[in-house]
DNA sequence: GATTAATCGAGACGGTACGTCGCGTCTTAGT
DNA sequence: ACTAAGACGCGACGTACCGTCTCGATTAATC
């Protein structure tokens, strides 16, 4: 397919993608959003300007392909023996991204930078990691024998739901019986 | 306790805070969050940049004190008979709230910001409405005579974190039926 | 005049402005005219960008008012006894002005611009310093008795076009024995 | 000399040349001398940007190259029978040249440019075509038997600085009566 | 005829200046 | 003391052009 659009031209450096990439996420963990300029990404990853300008039309894009096989891989967890372990496994692996991992970081900025700018916003619900690793832990569960009522959308706003919205709107930090806690209640049904 | 520090001089004028906080949430209405700067915001105020400096520290403080009153008040609804009736239209209501409402816009600007600047996190973190509203609607159906098992907390986000989520990061519209569903799977417990 | 136009607002730092006309004439006899940038000047004169823009549209408004006084100065020489004195120092003065003066330099590159930017040679066509001087000599050569037929014009573009010519064509550097040529020349009519 | 180093592979294309020197050409008098870039030159002629700087190492180089045949050819006057004749016809050719014509045009351009680089400065002084075409003219009097004074340096100067420094420094659009004038004035002596 | 080598077009690369905009501060005159 | 006005130093914005560097494709002279 990319192979049809085999064009004259000096090709794309994959060194300057993964420059500003890492960039990117280093201005982020280490300096914070607000540092996290176009143009400081551009000095930071040692590129031209316009090379970045050229490939993501915005920070959110940057962010986001710098970001989500990182989110993906930390939101993955082995299967575990029973539906519960499966789901306290999710929630406790949810809980540690959205307030310790980098990738979770890029995640909430991203959120964040949504509820400001539409086209983020359209960018996200796209390919939001999140619901997608909430629906794959709601599948394996159901092929483990548990039936849950209710469609997809709805179950995994409720399993992920409660949990995001205490951190996003108070800085929650769970604990271990938290989790625990949320677990029971979302079996409960 | 502002009558104590009565000093000599030119008291505050009202009629400039009026201006600045209708002028914010007009630019953040009709232009978007961008165009909500504290230049523009001064400007369309017709005030003084330093009178707008002089008062509030952020363009988050001038959006909580220009939206605060106005959404506790779309948020807060007349007691209903029923918890049923409870939840569904306070769930009802927070939809159109966070998806129509103009102190919803504000609201959803506020909790993104609060994603990248930590200041804006303390200060939503202190005062929100949303959890705010939705522990007072625990609170009555609890006085209704249904038991809830469960902190508040831990309520209230089971109670809107789903609904919440589903909007922020899909931008979900969600419709009678859904509420309906929302609502029996919240009491179903 | 200016009077009338009194203004509320900060009013314009006369600091800002000598800092701008000294770091572009820094910069053209330091660094070049290439290295005389808006963004080299402001940084030079430790002054914002803004700044630099909200008075002057380009460089060389900014040069020729850091220059004109400087070249008015430079190109005015103390009455001599006779006209063929007064003619041949001027010549003399006019061709240290061009070659080595930095008001000379500036006053070169404006000319240089003026070919490329309408808008610059505008800005030359209303106030040539490099004419005005002539004419000044030329007045008084006649004020001292002599008879030259012509009008002004025509009279001060014969006296410095042939110098003026073979410097920027040529890069020519007179010896007194040319300046003393052309003076016999001019006076030979 | 080239002959001697023709080397095999693909030889230089003489369309490309022609390509450039007529967009270069085209840009100067169509868009002005800010839009004749070298990145412009080479879209407009179809060219790579890299075939550009094999061949010319700067505007000025292909400036040069693109006028001066024609420069040449225009301020080629045919034989007059009378010494005045002769000068008439060179001021006129001279004046609509530097007002009109499109190599004119592009002469100022290298004449402004030679004020702020020195390389292009050089690059003129090399080969002034106004210069050798004033020389032209000055020898053609002298060998219809009139007695002129002075070097041939000296007298191009004084047959051409009057004019060309009037116009470059105030736009001046001489008339049939000012070249009148300026001829009698130099043939007055 | 196959190989070789310099050229061609295209276009991405790291840089840097452009002119604008918003930041938060400051300095006026006026109320 | 507070107000509106507006200039200040600062720095990011997104764009344009700089001159260089790969690419695949051409085009002769040489083998």
């Amino acid at each position: 397919m990319t192979a049809t659009t085999r064009s004259h031209g000096r090709p794309r450096s994959e060194d300057a993608r993964l420059a500003v990439l890492h960039a990117a996420d280093d201005l982020l963990v280490q300096e914070g959003y607000a540092a996290m300029t176009m143009k400081g990404i551009a000095e930071r990853a040692g590129v031209g300007r316009q090379t970045v300008y050229r490939w993501w039309s915005s920070k959110a894009e940057i962010l986001l392909e710098a970001s989500a096989a990182d989110a993906r891989r930390e939101l993955t967890r082995p299967p575990a023996p029973t539906a519960h372990q499966e789901i306290a496994a999710f929630l406790a692996g949810l809980s540690s991204f959205l307030t310790e991992a980098d990738a979770g970081l890029a995640y909430r900025a991203l959120l964040g930078e949504a509820q400001h700018d539409p086209r983020v916003a359209d960018l996200l619900a796209g390919t939001d990691v999140l619901t997608e690793a909430a629906a794959d832990v709601i599948a394996r569960v159901r092929a483990g024998g548990l039936t849950l009522d209710g469609d997809d959308r709805s179950l995994t706003a409720e399993l992920v739901g409660p949990l995001v919205f205490r951190i996003l709107s108070q800085g929650w930090q769970p604990t271990a019986a938290d989790v625990e806690a949320m677990t029971q209640r979302f079996l409960q049904r």
